[in-house]
DNA sequence: CGGAATCCAAATAGATACTG
DNA sequence: CAGTATCTATTTGGATTCCG
């Protein structure tokens, strides 16, 4: 789920061993969604959306994140975080004291995110009932049926 | 029923930093994701975004999204569109005929959820070379890190 | 405190073969 | 044509330990 074909991948400094001609579909030239994949690679993980919320109400520390996203993990939270900030979309700041202080905030582009996050969200709240008894109908109608 | 309870607001200038006051998130009273979760689980894989995006075009046949979704295998596809019709996005047809044949198309609110995902394509657009660059300079300040 | 490193379990995707 | 059924490979996430 991670860096696709932005059609100008980087391929980092460590790239993959072997795996030559690998065919990755690239979404040719037609395909207009290809943008669009970089974003959702992003945000369509675990925890990506909750850990922007939460910076979208403000400046946070490492440890605040910690506590504030139940269930995340240290792994996760600082994979997470690493990404954003890759992204662009989070700003990290390393205070030199001891202990040491790291805060993360949005920066410009992740506030803009947020914004369609909330649009998204709107759109599940409305919708949320729907799918739940659409997925209830269709699960009494396909017993015994493994799609997850 | 739009603006009810959604998930992201967008941070006051003046916020305190780390005022463990109010959660600037409300999404009822419990941690809960407002359901974006399940929007998210389903647009997040690999798969359904560009899946949703050939149907937005009009009803295809099976194999005809095999052939307009490059890459995806038969199994996948299947896997990927009970799972859509599960969530109510699409809407299957059987025709009992021989050879079979079987089409699919959007429901109304498969179609309501593509308007959501044009959002997110024009936001992605906006921002990928911002994007990509952020990652090319990440990287080279972060030689032989590996955030997958 | 804020991580990095390691190891392991689970989820997800792909290839292939077979069928009504 | 439109799928299932298997089996395997890859990705992802979680738990734990250690460290400046």
């Amino acid at each position: 789920m991670s860096e696709t074909h932005t059609g100008v991948t980087t391929p980092r400094p460590g790239s993959p061993p072997g795996a030559a001609g690998e065919p990755v579909i690239s979404c040719g030239e037609e395909h207009e969604d290809c943008g669009i994949r970089d974003v959702l690679d992003r945000i369509g993980d675990k925890w990506s959306v909750l850990v922007i919320v939460e910076l979208a109400a403000g400046t946070r520390r490492f440890r605040e994140l910690l506590r504030a996203v139940p269930g995340i993990s240290q792994r996760m939270l600082t994979l997470t975080l690493r990404r954003l900030e890759r992204d662009g979309l989070v700003h990290r700041t390393v205070h030199p004291t001891v202990p040491p202080r790291v805060e993360y905030r949005l920066t410009a582009m992740g506030h803009g995110l947020t914004l369609l996050l909330k649009g998204l969200a709107d759109w599940s709240a409305d919708h949320r009932a729907a799918i739940a008894a659409s997925r209830r109908r269709w699960d009494a109608e396909h017993p015994e049926a493994d799609i997850r």
